[in-house]
DNA sequence: CTAGGGTCCGTAAGCGCTTACCGGTAAGCG
DNA sequence: CGCTTACCGGTAAGCGCTTACGGACCCTAG
């Protein structure tokens, strides 16, 4: 550990006083804004700080006024083993992390990130530690069980991400009901595909509890036949999806015409596999996915799957969290609507708007 | 700006050392393992910070010591409008961060991030809330002038990302010489092209010069005929790539057999670009990249590139950053090395061991 | 000319923690 | 058995900042 005991040159708020000729508390009221300074006075304190680059040390702020102004963010790092381009699952996190930042900037908040690996044990000293340097934490998806995020709570503001809220944390999510049941009416009333698969994520996400049970309920209101089970339990990896599709071929099962899988990266999975047996998507099959990670447009062929507006999630989740620090309470459970965006690995046409049909109209500088 | 003077029941080292009924050093000894408790009282603690959950204050600790243990980063968000799928360079920063985050932790610190927008008028304003918060910056490229990285240099320890070093800070990079080397290397000599096209990134990155002075001698050396200058500026997005390619064309030039682009995002433009005039890739051109995102080996062609080793690059620059705060000096200057990855976007045929290999090995029945 | 009222601004008291310093107790030794 | 030595643990002094409180000064009105 460290044991520098100080910088060089602590540039402290007393040097800025003796340069300007006044009391520290003048030069904190100038730089706060607080209480009304003669202009003369705001103005060589101004001038002091200026030459010499003075900037307030922010662990004494936050002591002093009991306000960090600093948002703590935990998500789980990758573990599993890699399968050819998992890397991609970075992006969802950090779409959402970029999202929150959006919404911290608006109130002069920083994000405190840290990750926890799959198989840290002192997984609860590093969320401890991040509480201790931040006024309120926002936990990606699976990170916590619910008394974990229980016992949390009540030593400092939560907010979750698509998990549940707790009597004494905040969540926030994404519509994951409607967004299966567009899926399926698209595939089943649109295209009238009769038998459908579901490929699911981990076991243990609530997301995925949703997606599949949502799944179950919308294939039958339309009529499908399904097929779901153990056979079908992916993990939201491309490794898993791949996994699925081949054990089951393996077992000579015969697949449905359409498979929705739990996200695009088991998509990318199945539909890899799938190509490897030399079966046709979508000709043969059909595949969607769920999430739109950017990686899904560029897809052989492009992926028909549900957007979550991540960037808007991350921005909900710092906007709830920030109710509760500052108000003390804020909304359980905020809900966010996705959007169905259909391209051609359900069996629908390329889209005359694609990219490089607007590249072709695009034309001017940039 | 929120005005909370003080959460619910600000729980104090004097809370655990009442309940523990020994003095409040005590307890700091016992939880910083400093001194040398008995094992009695050091039980005690332990079990009174149990009961109530106690996690010490990060702001009131790094007062007292001087150490925050917290590493500000900062970079700079896409400004530019969106060409469709441009949200992929986010992946590049957000890896780096990744990697920085792998080194924080290995030294108990953790990253507090902040994005500056392209026209953000208080940039400086920004980074210097993020110094007070922070033992040391880490800056992504492109976000300060070197006088301004200069200056905020001497108030705190800034280590600069794909920079330069200046006398007080230290830069981390990597070697973007010999990649552009290795890869006019492979189109020259392997391929046997004559004459060789560079698409810029932002003419005020030094990343980009670096790369465009290494492509101007290696051709050189290697005998190409080189295409350069102001219409083969693009600036690192996809769609300026797309742009160069665009204007080339329209004015009735010729391409040259080969072009290196700057990045992975402009090579993407370019074969987009290419694409709709109907000009293949890679038998009437070839590309290649450079930075190795993931998305790199899903174009199609799967692109050849330069591999920047994006994670390895953040944690240096943590190490970098911190023996600058515990030690008091650094490395100025590090260079990190690359890595070519041939693919079939420079006219290779498909890898054998690729996936589309592998599948075609497999064949297999429905 | 003095009392009253308003402005500014300085003094000092914390915020929650670490740690130097010192006193007390127990163990070791002659 | 008394003195030294070692070892623990408590007291208190800050770390750099914000802000309540009150003093100094200036202006106006009686």
């Amino acid at each position: 550990m460290a044991e520098t005991k100080k910088a060089k040159g602590t540039l402290t708020i007393y040097d800025v006083a003796s340069r300007a000729g006044v009391s520290i508390a003048s030069v904190s009221r100038v730089l706060n804004g607080q209480g009304s300074p003669r202009a003369d006075t705001r103005e060589r304190v101004l001038q002091a700080v200026r030459e010499l680059s003075f900037v307030p040390d922010g662990a004494a702020r936050a002591l002093s006024n009991g306000l960090k102004e600093v948002v703590g963010v935990v998500f789980r790092r990758g573990g599993e083993q890699l399968f050819e381009g998992e890397d991609e699952s970075f992006l969802f996190i950090d779409v959402i992390n970029r999202g929150i930042e959006v919404g911290a900037q608006r109130h002069g908040f920083d994000l405190l990130i840290s990750s926890v690996g799959f198989n840290d044990d002192n997984i609860a000293a590093r969320i401890g530690a991040l509480a201790g340097k931040s006024d309120g934490l926002i936990l990606h998806d699976r990170l916590l069980s619910a008394v974990g995020i229980a016992r949390l709570a009540d030593m400092v503001p939560i907010v979750t991400l698509a998990g549940s809220p707790t009597p004494a944390s905040n969540n926030v999510r994404c519509d994951n009901d409607s967004g299966i049941r567009a899926l399926v009416h698209h595939l089943v009333i649109d295209h009238g595909y009769r038998s459908l698969g579901y490929v699911s994520g981990r076991a243990d996400s609530p997301d995925n509890r949703t997606r599949s049970r949502a799944f179950e309920t919308a294939a039958a209101e339309a009529g499908a036949e399904i097929a779901i089970g153990p056979d079908w339990q992916g993990n939201y990896s491309a490794a898993g999806g791949a996994n699925v599709v081949a054990s089951l071929l393996d077992a000579g099962r015969t697949l449905p015409r359409a498979i929705l899988c739990a996200n695009d990266q088991t998509a990318l999975g199945v539909i890899h596999a799938l190509a490897q047996r030399g079966i046709r998507v979508p000709q043969d099959v059909a595949i969607t996915g769920f999430d739109d990670v950017p990686v899904a447009r560029h897809l052989h062929p492009p992926l028909t799957t549900v957007r979550q507006p991540m960037l808007e999630l991350g921005a909900t989740a710092f906007d709830v969290l920030y109710a509760r620090i500052s108000a003390g309470a804020a909304t359980p459970d905020t809900v966010l609507p996705v959007e169905l965006i259909v391209r051609e690995s359900c069996g629908c046409g390329p889209d005359p708007m694609s990219p490089a049909g607007k590249l072709l109209a695009a034309g001017g500088d940039i």
